[in-house]
DNA sequence: ATTGCTATTTGATAATTGTCAAAAGCATTG
DNA sequence: CAATGCTTTTGACAATTATCAAATAGCAAT
């Protein structure tokens, strides 16, 4: 268990992320460096179980940093321990399955929004879906959520 | 073990997709339909499982077709019996996770490009990571799957 | 209330991609 | 080999979104 403050860092890219982290309270979020930008990809609230997945599956240095948005606590488990636990109670390795399929599904639906959706739609169904997003996230990182420029969703947000 | 020919289908939108696939030869799109298009969002070939996802994950209705594009050959495993796996044989179940984190891993990767990256990027990284699917399957389907239209993907090819 | 800092909005213009229509290319069939 | 149907390309124009620059708003700390 561990208590982090806003813009702490989670994971900084290059870094191997060895950790599974679950996170009991604040917010997070996962960025990478494109052209000098920080794109926001993806963000972490209660109860969501977060990691650089890429990096944690495969073993290979992160291209995404991990930061805090809020003061946070979070549950960290290391990658050995979790996969000691799948071979003592079979259980966990289900949970960690039925995880997945969730976070995959989820996934899926953004990027169906992402490729077939216009900037407009994706931001109403955000609205919809996850209003929390746009009460505790600064605009230019929903933004870069969305896939479109800080001006552009203040121009949406002005039309709607 | 079936076989199927081209335009088979192997599930239709507004079914609930109870199997999982494994392909063992041939070729396969997953597409829905949007305004009377229909927008093709995955291809599977040899070696390849596939379902349609969200509905044999939450047992919904499909929302998506799934169809061969040539002379396949598929095995089929209905869900009852892979849970039933699952606890009889606790690798299964490791196989399936080890799968999913794979499957997730790609679905990202693509997610990314097609919030961030432009065209013509998309188009040159398929040409490097999948050119099998060029040479596999009709333009028009291959365009969707990258998120524009068929006259873009055609002046992008001219242009490259 | 004032200052300094950051976040958000607005404006003008450019780049990218989509839409609709038509032409060209290519393979199959009788 | 002409006819048919399907795929791909080309053209003209419209819509969407990005880019760059500047103005405004909001907020915390004097």
């Amino acid at each position: 268990r561990k208590e982090f403050y806003k813009n702490d860092e989670l994971l900084k890219e290059g870094n191997i992320c060895r950790h599974l982290y679950f996170l009991e309270q604040g917010a997070i979020r996962g960025f990478y460096n494109l052209d000098g930008k920080e794109i926001t990809h993806w963000f972490g609230f209660e109860n969501d179980f977060v990691t650089s997945f890429h990096s944690f599956i495969t073993g290979e240095a992160a291209i995404e940093n991990i930061q805090f948005l809020e003061y946070s606590i979070v549950w960290s488990i290391p990658k050995e321990m979790i996969q000691g636990l799948f071979d003592t109670f079979h259980e966990t390795e289900r949970l960690v399955r039925i995880v997945y399929e969730k976070y995959y599904i989820r996934l899926e639906e953004r990027f169906v929004n992402a490729q077939f959706k216009t900037a407009t739609e994706r931001y109403e169904n955000l609205l919809q879906q996850s209003p929390h997003i746009l009460t505790r996230v600064p605009l230019g990182y929903v933004a870069a959520y969305l896939g479109i420029t800080q001006e552009t969703l203040s121009r949406i947000r002005g039309r709607v």
